[in-house]
DNA sequence: CAGCAGGAGGTGA
DNA sequence: TCACCTCCTGCTG
């Protein structure tokens, strides 16, 4: 587009991440929301790429907290769902290994809260002697690398990391997109669709409802606010919002810079079955369908019980249907209403009850 | 009380 | 016409 907003700079990636989730899955961090310690804002990723203002100290007291908060790890944890399986002690490992390289890294190691959970994260892992001697990979088969050799290797590594994590964002924008019915470029969003993210994002991170501070403006004025504008219409989550925000418009201007990479396993989002992908209006059956091919966002409110057999339980029926009411813009939408949408597929043949009718448990007739 | 089952009329694409 | 949405009654655990 190259708008103000998408010009950011090249050669690294700049993702306000937080990377201290890597030991632990978003959502756990969603789980851990009742009783931990609300949101604190995230960093601002600015023109320049990395944030102006650091994540907040560990120890700093608490700013006037939202009723309902972020996970405590912070809203772009949700976006690492690709790293859940790394652990602890290897990510805190890994950070210290690829900080020199990577500008974003090095960042993360500044803010790294990963002791607030992990005690022992900055303890290098057990199969490792010596964080700067850790065993390569010697995927060729070559026996030991030389030095040289051995730097390479690791650098491709890390790069596998990074396209990992940037590939897992832009697929979980995407997938938003499409439940959402709105284009993945917060510049080319109308009001309408301004509305949409903010809902979504408010239901998705559990925050106060604010999009009334923000009627009437398009995804262009959106993009032209800056952290301190959000902060004036939304002084308990307009920093987190600004911050999101951030997150979507660099994937808008990655996906931009780079439209022949395949980060995104668009193969997956885009099967035969899904008509989103034509354009088509979502089916209730189809939207369910993706919640579901999300865990590590969505399992919180409706997860695969047997997904070989297509058994699904809703998990918190009032969250899938108030995220279904968004996609419908459906505001009176609620769990009655969208579960005599689902009783209805049971005379298609789509959906049924179990053979074990169970409460809240459904099957997918033809399973996935 | 929440969830389930299903009838019936309405709505928008 | 289709795919819901909405409202309803009655039943169940």
């Amino acid at each position: 587009m190259g708008s103000p907003a998408h010009d950011l700079p090249t050669g690294t990636l700049h993702l306000p991440y937080d990377f201290t989730v890597l030991g632990s899955s978003p959502m756990d961090s969603w789980t851990s929301m009742e009783d931990t310690k609300p949101p604190r804002g995230l960093p601002s990723m600015t023109e320049r790429g990395l944030p102006e203002r650091g994540l907040p100290e560990r120890g700093l007291p608490e700013r006037g907290l939202p009723e309902r908060g972020l996970p405590e790890r912070g809203l772009p944890g949700v976006y690492l769902s690709c790293l859940d399986m790394l652990l602890s002690e290897d990510a805190a490992w890994l950070l210290k290994r690829t900080e020199v390289t990577n500008p974003l890294v090095a960042y993360v190691r500044d803010h790294d809260y990963s002791h607030d959970h992990h005690p022992d994260a900055d303890r290098k892992p057990p199969h490792c002697k010596e964080p700067d001697q850790c065993p390569v990979i010697d995927s060729q088969g070559l026996g030991v690398l030389s030095p040289q050799l051995e730097g390479q290797v690791e650098e491709r590594c890390l790069e596998q990391v990074h396209c990992l994590v940037v590939g897992e964002v832009l697929k979980d924008i995407e997938m938003a997109c499409k439940l959402l019915n709105i284009t993945p470029d917060p510049m080319d969003w109308s009001s309408g669709n301004v509305q949409k993210w903010l809902l979504w994002t408010e239901h998705l991170y559990r925050l106060p409802q604010v999009g009334k501070a923000f009627q009437e403006l398009a995804g262009k004025d959106l993009c032209l606010m800056s952290e301190e504008d959000f902060k004036q219409r939304s002084p308990q989550c307009g920093d987190v919002l600004h911050a999101h925000l951030d997150i979507w418009k660099s994937a808008a201007w990655m996906k931009e810079r780079s439209p022949g990479d395949n980060l995104i396993g668009t193969e997956e989002l885009c099967s035969e079955a899904d008509s989103c992908c034509s354009g088509q209006p979502i089916h209730l059956w189809q939207f369910l369908r993706e919640l579901l091919l999300k865990p590590n966002t969505y399992s919180r409110c409706i997860r695969w019980l047997n997904k070989e057999k297509g058994i699904f339980k809703i998990e918190d029926s009032s969250h899938v249907a108030k995220l279904w009411g968004i996609r419908k813009n459906r505001p009176a939408m609620n769990y009655d209403k969208l579960s005599r949408s689902i009783r209805q597929y049971y005379k298609k043949g789509i959906i049924k009850k179990p053979d074990v009718s169970q409460r809240l448990v459904y099957q997918f007739v033809h399973p996935v």
